[in-house]
DNA sequence: TTGTAGGCGTTATCAT
DNA sequence: ATGATAACGCCTACAA
């Protein structure tokens, strides 16, 4: 690897005109620059990102934390990311943290002995102090889906609230009145959001809420959410002989892994969709069109997620090289919508 | 962000205690060392990994460069070898290429001036140069699923051609003779094995091969697959009063995403599946059993082909790290299985 | 066992 | 407009 010093020599002239030609901030008479540049490509002279780093303190590179990568509507938010990072001539470090905080503090610890410029979060617990320890370092810090409380940074979110009413509102409407929720833990933000949206259409019909059709599968690794998904169907489930109105009819499963977990399971049970239990789906899917029967889906659009949370990033970064006035936190609501389709029908139009 | 200056100031000892501390390669007494440790942790000190990469010639991260994330059966791959990669200490720079060779030359550019340890690659075309060049720069390189001619790389690859021969001899047995195959183009490697697979097949029965029913959907950016899909489907759409022998009567997808396109124009054209056509797709797909038919699959591990992508490049980073002896090019081929489902059952069956 | 010094490749300040 | 020089933070002979 040639380095700018070979360069110059090549040239006839000093490291620091090379440098100065290849940064273009400083005026270069034309002919020197052709006669570096010419040596340059001759020697295939690439400047180099670490030193160029280690001299400037400030790295093109940006950290991006996620639960887990198979996940469709995550793979979505990571492609978008990663294009729209790519396009601004930053690489994109992709680090699956499984929602463990202690695989999280790991990867936190690699990206910062890295010096990232940034870092895009979909945080594994609500303890703010491994990315308070990032701000620190200098990093700018953006999350999605969830934030942890006590730390300023920027924000992108999916309006998961309006699209959640909406179809509960739908379900309801269509004689569904024993829903059964299916989401994460709600010290993160866009469970409360669901959970909020869920009970303000059962306010809004004047239904009652009941706690115990609200479940949390255990998207741990190595942790079994079939269980307790089971659990709730099988507890709740549709007498063959209906036989009342306190039976689950409606089940929303939360994220795209959980709706598919769901399929199954209804699946394995033999309760039959939408006739025994209507079904809705969240997440970016592009196979609900094709499932038996085809699902009803609270639809977010991952790519959008991805792409605004690297722009964020992008900004707070040339803030803070410009040192420019701290701005406050930027908080991004994504439209979310409600897809309707058969696994949501009425029960009466197919039982 | 202390530097290993004010550690060895706050412990009273030299920088380059404080280095043989944390590198541990060189004996040091306890009582210094303990000091040291308290010194550092104290003040928050993490050692800079620029400065390190610089002065020691070697990055500890590594990059990954793919068509697309949102094909999950990539996303497997990238989850697996991000994995991997991070328990071994190394970050993953993930590129979407979109099977753009200008794109892919930018960020291999871009991975050059990060100083990557090595890539792992699904390139983008057969042009071997972008890749020789990263290699004379220092970096290890491995391949997936494909490789350019004229360069000594490892490669991982699942076994195409055998998953292939049985789905296609199944499809033979039960009564299909005209056989669709959508496939990428023939430079890729795995393309090449499929297409041999399939030709294997008919070998065996004693079918003759149309190259009219081996079709190439354009999977660039900004490309219409549907539209070689749905012209091969409808050339040779079964009519619905079946006439003869002449009549494609299956199809098999080469990919993930061809598999869904091909569903949605089999579902537009009112082709039905499996009666009027058999239809075979390929990849890490977890929706297939779900979907109206359940799909038949070559499945492939996605997870495995990161895992030992990324397995190789770590033991071609050690061996390039302690100058050992140049070990020829290594080629892993995975165990691909054909899972059969409805969407292949004879069409007397439904028919 | 510990300290000193030089340099990895670059940028930035200051002369010229 | 260009050149000499000093860092950036760390590792590594070599010296003590």
């Amino acid at each position: 690897m040639p380095t700018i010093k070979e360069v110059a020599a090549h040239a006839g002239v000093s490291p620091s005109t090379v440098s100065n030609v290849f940064l273009g901030r400083v005026p270069v008479r034309d002919e020197t620059r052709r006669r570096v540049l010419s040596a340059a490509s001759g020697l295939g002279y690439q400047p180099d990102g670490l030193a160029q780093a280690l001299r400037t303190g400030r790295t093109r590179t940006l950290g991006l934390l996620v639960p887990h990568i198979t996940n469709p509507t995550i793979a979505a938010i990571v492609n978008g990311a990663t294009r729209t990072a790519q396009d601004a001539g930053y690489a994109v470090s992709v680090c699956a943290i499984e929602n463990d905080p202690q695989l999280q503090e790991t990867y936190l610890d690699l990206l910062r002995r890295e010096r990232v410029a940034a870092v895009i979060a979909q945080p594994a617990g609500e303890d703010p102090e491994p990315y308070a320890a990032l701000q620190r370092a200098g990093a700018s810090l953006i999350f999605m889906d969830r934030r942890p409380c006590g730390i300023m940074a920027d924000y992108v979110t999916p309006d998961y609230r309006t699209a959640m009413r909406e179809a509960v509102r739908h379900l309801i409407e269509t004689g569904r009145h024993r829903i059964a929720l299916l989401t994460g833990p709600t010290w993160i933000d866009s469970t409360r959001e669901r959970i909020a949206g869920y009970e303000a259409a059962h306010i809004e019909a004047g239904l009652p809420i009941d706690e115990e059709l609200i479940a949390t599968p255990d998207r741990r690794p190595g942790a079994t959410p079939t269980a307790s998904i089971t659990a709730l169907l099988r507890k709740w489930r549709a007498p063959l002989n209906a036989a009342g109105g306190s039976c689950l009819d409606a089940v929303i499963a939360g994220s795209a892994d959980v709706t598919l977990i769901t399929l199954a399971c209804l699946h394995d049970l033999g309760i039959r969709v939408p006739d025994d239990v209507a079904l809705v789906g969240t997440g970016q899917v592009d196979w609900a069109r094709f499932v038996a029967p085809p699902l009803s889906m609270i639809e977010i659009d991952g790519g959008e997620i991805g792409r605004r949370a690297v722009t964020l990033a992008l900004a707070r970064i040339h803030d803070s090289e410009s040192a420019a006035d701290p701005r406050p936190p930027e908080a991004i609501v994504l439209p979310a919508t409600f897809a309707l389709r058969a696994s949501s029908a009425p029960a009466s139009a197919a039982g």
